[in-house]
DNA sequence: ACCTGAACACCGTTCAAGT
DNA sequence: ACCTGAACACCGTTCAAGT
């Protein structure tokens, strides 16, 4: 018990930000798919290393996403400042939405790793999903939005969007999520009609 | 020019029957991702008899799904015999999410070989937006969509709806497409609203 | 005309051996 | 305490040699 887990020796953290680095922009140049014997290379460290520091390619996934993450969940926890639940929630949307179109892959591993309790991402997806679901109980209280949409829905059409940027392009996921969000957004129009139906 | 290309020597036939069978199965067991070396071992053949006679993964996959392509573009014809044109184009996106989402990795194929001319998947790729943009264009001329809706976005839904089934659940993606829907179709009251608003 | 399987290049992952 | 790289198991793809 003399150091613990303090002060890593000065080539292992020099190695670890190396190995981040190279991630980001293999990741960027060739999804998060790409080769991680490519990522060691690019880096200049053995294979080995880069398991020592990061045991699984979800591992250095969320090790990669980290600042970014922050970023993400700063802007969400601002949302509830703004008054109109609404345009808060679709801003989220946004967001989310452009987080997870950041790599050709990301998309796909959040989606696995909102499921997987083990999984590295598990915990940043869940984060998101709690503030979804919070921006969604007030829009919804508010009666901003649908009784029937629920927040499993929203994860849903952030990560399609997302796959839809990865596949197609930008506009064409925009277009979605917008769409999607006329349906999924109650109208006066929507109130008046109840109004006026039995209960 | 005798024989030209009549009559395969039997052995090749049924190899390829054999090979078309077992990657079936693989493509169900793990997806359209599945090892080719795999695929050949189950059929019995070795790995260059695959490549022989199908030269890619997506030549394999465009042929195991020709026959599910024919039920599907016959489905698709006969909504034209249904005269509500808007539950037509829903059974239509509900047929395609479903032909989409038969295989892990299916969508993204598809999403792929829709924009890929050399792509073995482009013909039918095609001819699914093809009946897709028929049947919107009778919809929209029946006042039943909105204008700003276009084939395009259709297609990205049905994509989108189809990679949601993979990675959560069917259920999910049924949701997705109907509050999509309910956002892409026009009701009286949008109609209602238009006459009202000026030019 | 078709099939075989070795050959090549590449990858994920582990772990004994080094410093 | 950390790094190295060989080792193992696997894969995609091609092509000379067989029948």
């Amino acid at each position: 018990m003399s150091s613990d887990r303090r002060r890593p020796r000065a080539d292992a953290r020099r190695n670890r930000e190396r190995l981040l680095t190279e991630a980001e922009a293999a990741f960027r140049e060739q999804g998060t798919g790409t080769s991680l014997e490519a990522v060691a290379r690019r880096a200049g460290v053995a294979i080995g290393t880069l398991y020592a520091h990061f045991p699984s390619r979800d591992a250095l996934v969320a090790a990669v996403l980290r600042e970014r993450n922050g970023a993400l969940f700063e802007h969400g926890e601002a949302l509830f400042a703004q008054p109109e639940p609404a345009p808060a929630l679709a801003a989220w949307v946004a967001a989310v939405v452009e987080h997870a179109a950041a790599y050709q892959g990301l998309a796909g591993m959040l989606a696995a790793g909102a499921g997987d309790e083990r999984s590295e991402l598990h915990a940043s997806c869940a984060r998101m999903n709690d503030i979804g679901d919070r921006l969604i109980g007030r829009a919804r209280a508010a009666g901003a939005l649908r009784q029937d949409a629920t927040s499993a829905d929203i994860f849903a059409l952030m990560n399609a969007a997302a796959w839809i940027a990865e596949q197609t392009s930008r506009e064409q996921a925009d277009r979605l999520v917008r769409l999607t969000l006329r349906g999924l957004f109650r109208t006066p129009k929507d109130e008046a009609d109840e109004a006026l139906r039995p209960a």
